[in-house]
RNA sequence: GGGUCCAUAGCUCAGUUGGUUAGAGCGCUACCUUGACAUGGUAGAGGUCACAGGUUCGAGCCCUGUUGGACCCACCA
């Protein structure tokens, strides 16, 4: 038997154990006669490393991969990447930029994108040796990426398929738009925050009276230019000789009319508002109501176009300026007041979006919407936490038409061609060579790409092969667990219930689970500007994968952030450091017993088998409720306070390790073996090492594929656990004695014990153990009636027993004292219990239970009285 | 404006359907180089369960309100 060091050192063992773990092949899914289970990993963006964030998503669904894969399934954890459109694109673009100065379009789009893809390239494998060093147990045989051939073959088909349903349509409408990145954007993908900003007061003269003027107040002065009307509430008496009018649009001299619409709030500013149909949603639908003109102000840029007059060519933000200060100069302006508003800003780069009327591609999501919510509403799909079933229901049933096109270079390309002679719009899979109506051949292909989350809400049809009818898609869908972060609910989950719906008429998947976010350990959201990221590489080279494994599974607790720290993830480390020794210690002693031979004379064993069948049982059912915190604190608490606190400390002791060793007892190495097990989901490279030093390894080479303890090993030993289980209180009772008087732990003490025969008897077999654990010299069980002749030394309550401890000479207090305070306390405590049992109606209303627990209490505090009164003679 | 969630020990959090003395980790104090482990052991201190009412024999848990926080959704100039 190899010795193993005094410390876990995960260097050494992490990178050697996956190795062995792919050489063995058993992350593959391919016992097809089993049951399969499926979880198909979120793709993580191409965009760079890894975060704190992935490694939670990466250590839950391998922990629930590693379970069922050990209960016997078929366990297929489908790993692959996001080609993740604006945010790869903007990545290469900015590297792109700083290193040789230039655009994309200084370089075209096909040479651009084979930049990208370098840069694909370069961050998957980064990302894969990250899913890896966390022990990801991935089916690497199946990999897939959101841009693969297999991927773009379900987008076309996808996107044809809801063509053709007139479930896709092109429309003009009021979009957002990011002047940055050029593109439109979905509603989701702008974010709305306070900002601080001024309201502009501004005069639009009357027609024909310039003394007249109707005052705006307007927080985007440079919109003004694309003015075609103003509005005002038709009850507004102020306003009532403006009704039906002409103003003349400031700077622009241009006449515009003045319209009512009870859309206005008097109460708002001036009560009458400027109406910019082509850059404001309200605007745009009061527009639209009235037949107004629209007119589009800024060009892909947000830089004021030909419509802006003298004024073209500036930025949305020098327009601003100038245009206040020509209206100051042409006696236009009236005021100014400091005010905050809602303003939208890119997801992606944080510019400020501009609504803008564009030309772009839509799904009719309401429609796929209806069988989304009833596959939620019938609970086919389950969300866990379920507080989010609202939150998922509230976005469904107020869906909007969701936009998909983007003005990008990065993506699946939106299948759709145009004729050159005839219009004629279609939409193929492959592309065509003439037009489906004129014949003709001049057909040009849509410029623009798909929004990123088109593909990824494809991911559970695309990864098993879908169009065709593949072995995978049969046996894998709907896969069984969707983790992933409540923050992409909308963005992801909601559409993959969607097109998986439609497509497939069938959920994509059984249950979602929705795990937190992770915070510092101060609650802050993690950011590179606030410098509190924790990198989980540097996690994994301190302290180790499982270390880190081990604290965000114990953190991750429903409904709540995980908030990570350093002193945590140490406690947990020193966890896996402490199974180590115990292991060493076991192997240590016996590493060569190669037999099952459980004494079960011995109650310690009968014990620790009982403990640890709870702890099967447990950690079983918190698993299947996604408690992995409470599974994790089961594992540690057993292994800790049972097994080694305990377990491990009654049978150090001198002569009962020997007499284990001669009688090659199993059990401390059969229980450690089930331990390895219990855990190896939650800290696989720990328990996988360790696994490969016991010589027993009843039923597997790897733990990873050993089977995952559901089954007692033996049976249930109630009277053993009752037993130790009084022993561990009288131990702690002497202790606690011991602590309080300050006796040193090589000073022996004398314990009596005083309980009725029944319990007495409960002690005789562990006599030996029990003085050896209380540091006794001499044990002794009496009868009650004998403590009288003992009242001056220490005493101590266990449950129906007293427990007396002789002190060494010269250590230790007043007993006496001591007694008079507990019978001061006793009368109290009995007062209270009197009194509640002398309530009426507590008996008819209490359960049985309590009331017979309570009258127990009762009992039991009288007879400690007369006790106490005849050892104190009070 | 609508919605969701949270407030428990110095810190970060558990506490399942109301039921003995409200728990854990870290931190803190004292003692222990005991032959698996000082990444250890033993003991200890520390709580008006945010506040105010209510329901109940009994409330950290249920109800109402107040205060303080977090987040999501929403086009109010």
């Amino acid at each position: 038997m190899k010795e193993l060091p005094p410390q876990y050192l995960p260097q050494d063992v992490e990178k050697r154990i996956y190795e062995q773990w792919m050489t063995a092949k058993i992350f593959e899914a391919s016992e097809t006669h089993k049951k399969s289970y499926t979880i198909l990993m979120p793709p993580p963006n191409v965009t760079g490393v890894l975060h704190i964030g992935h490694a939670l998503t990466c250590t839950l669904e391998d922990v629930l991969t590693r379970w069922k894969r050990m209960l016997g399934f078929n366990a297929l954890w489908l790993p692959g990447t996001d080609h993740a459109g604006i945010a790869t694109q903007m990545v290469v673009e900015r590297k792109l930029f700083s290193e040789e100065k230039k655009s994309r379009h200084d370089l075209g789009r096909e040479e651009f994108l084979k930049r990208v893809w370098q840069w694909k390239e370069e961050s998957q494998t980064t990302i894969h040796s990250q899913i890896k060093m966390l022990g990801s147990s991935v089916d690497w045989t199946r990999l897939r990426f959101t841009l693969d051939d297999q991927a773009s073959r379900a987008v076309r088909e996808c996107f044809v398929r809801l063509f053709h349903e007139n479930l896709i349509y092109r429309d003009e409408a009021m979009i957002s738009w990011c002047p940055r990145c050029r593109t439109a954007l979905s509603d989701l993908e702008v974010k709305f925050g306070e900002r601080k900003g001024k309201l502009w007061h501004i005069r639009y003269a009357l027609k024909g009276d310039a003394k007249k003027f109707l005052v705006v107040a307007t927080t985007r002065p440079e919109t003004l230019l694309g003015d075609t009307a103003v509005a005002v509430h038709p009850d507004d008496k102020r306003y009532k000789e403006f009704h039906g009018k002409t103003v003349v649009l400031p700077l622009m001299g241009r006449e515009i009319p003045v319209i009512c619409d009870e859309y206005v709030d008097k109460e708002f500013g001036t009560g009458a508002l400027k109406i910019t149909p082509g850059h404001d949603p309200n605007d745009y639908a009061i527009g639209k109501k009235h037949k107004l003109p629209i007119l589009t102000l800024f060009d892909d840029g947000a830089r004021i176009n030909e419509v802006g007059g003298i004024y073209k060519g500036l930025s949305r933000e020098k327009g601003r300026d100038t245009i206040v200060e020509d209206l100051k100069k042409a006696g236009l302006f009236e005021k100014e007041q400091d005010h905050s508003s809602n303003v939208g800003a890119c997801d992606r780069c944080q510019t400020v979006v501009e609504p803008r009327v564009s030309r772009q591609w839509f799904v009719k999501a309401e429609v796929l919407a209806a069988p989304a919510i009833k596959a939620v509403e019938d609970k086919r799909i389950r969300i866990v936490p379920e507080e989010w079933e609202k939150t998922y229901f509230n976005w469904m049933r107020n869906i909007r038409p969701w936009c998909i096109s983007r003005q990008l270079w990065w993506g699946h390309r939106i299948p759709v061609w145009y004729c050159g002679s005839c219009s004629h719009v279609m939409s193929a899979t492959e592309t065509p060579k003439a037009c489906d109506k004129c014949r003709g051949t001049a057909l040009t292909q849509d410029e623009d790409v798909l929004d990123t989350w088109f593909s990824s809400g494809l991911w559970p049809l695309s990864t098993l092969g879908w169009p065709d009818e593949t072995e995978d898609l049969k046996r894998f869908y709907p896969s069984d667990v969707m983790e992933t972060g409540f923050d992409i609910l909308f963005f992801w989950v909601a559409r993959m219930v969607m097109l998986g719906m439609h497509f497939k008429k069938e959920i994509p998947f059984h249950t979602v689970y929705l795990h937190p976010m992770v915070r510092d350990e101060f609650g802050q959201k993690m950011s590179k500007t606030k410098g509190n990221v924790k990198d989980p590489l540097e996690i994994i080279h301190t302290k180790g994968a499982d270390a880190l494994r081990f604290t965000l599974c114990a953190m991750a607790v429903h409904g709540r952030d995980v908030l990570l720290s350093d002193a945590r993830i140490e406690g947990y480390r020193n966890f896996v450091n402490k199974l180590w020794n115990a292991t060493r210690f076991v192997i240590m002693h016996f590493g060569d017993v190669t037999r099952s031979n459980v004494r079960l004379t011995d109650p310690v064993n009968g014990w620790i088998l009982t403990r640890l069948n709870e702890t099967k049982r447990e950690m079983n059912a918190q698993l299947e409720q996604f408690r992995f915190d409470e599974a994790a604190t089961t594992l540690y608490h057993f292994v800790w306070n049972d097994y080694c606190d305990y377990f491990i400390e009654f049978i150090k002791r001198k002569g009962e390790i020997d007499s284990r060793k001669g009688l090659k007892d199993s059990t401390a190495l059969e229980v450690l073996e089930e331990i390895l097990r219990l855990a190896h989901p939650i800290i696989p490279f720990v328990t996988e090492e360790l696994w490969s030093h016991l010589p027993l390894k009843s039923d597997a080479k790897c733990v990873a594929v050993a089977q995952y303890p559901v089954k007692p090993l033996i049976g249930d030993f109630p009277e053993a656990q009752a037993q130790v289980g009084k022993m561990i209180e009288v131990m702690n009772a002497v202790r606690r004695v011991r602590g309080e008087n300050n006796v040193a732990n090589n000073q022996t003490v004398e314990v009596r014990v005083f309980a009725e025969e029944k319990v007495k008897a409960v002690f005789r077999p562990l006599m030996d153990c029990l003085a050896d654990v209380t540091g006794a010299s001499r044990l002794t069980l009496l009868d009650p009636s004998e403590e009288l002749a003992f009242a001056n030394e220490k005493l101590a309550v266990v449950g129906s027993m007293n427990i007396r401890v002789a002190l060494p000479q010269g250590v230790g207090g007043d007993a006496a004292g001591d007694a008079l305070r507990e019978l001061q306390e006793a009368r109290a405590a009995l007062k209270k219990v009197t009194e509640l049992l002398g309530r009426a109606g507590f008996a008819d209303k209490a359960p049985a239970a309590v009331v017979l627990k309570e009258r127990e209490k009762e009992q039991m505090l009288r007879v400690r009285i007369e006790q106490l009164e005849k050892t104190t003679g009070k």
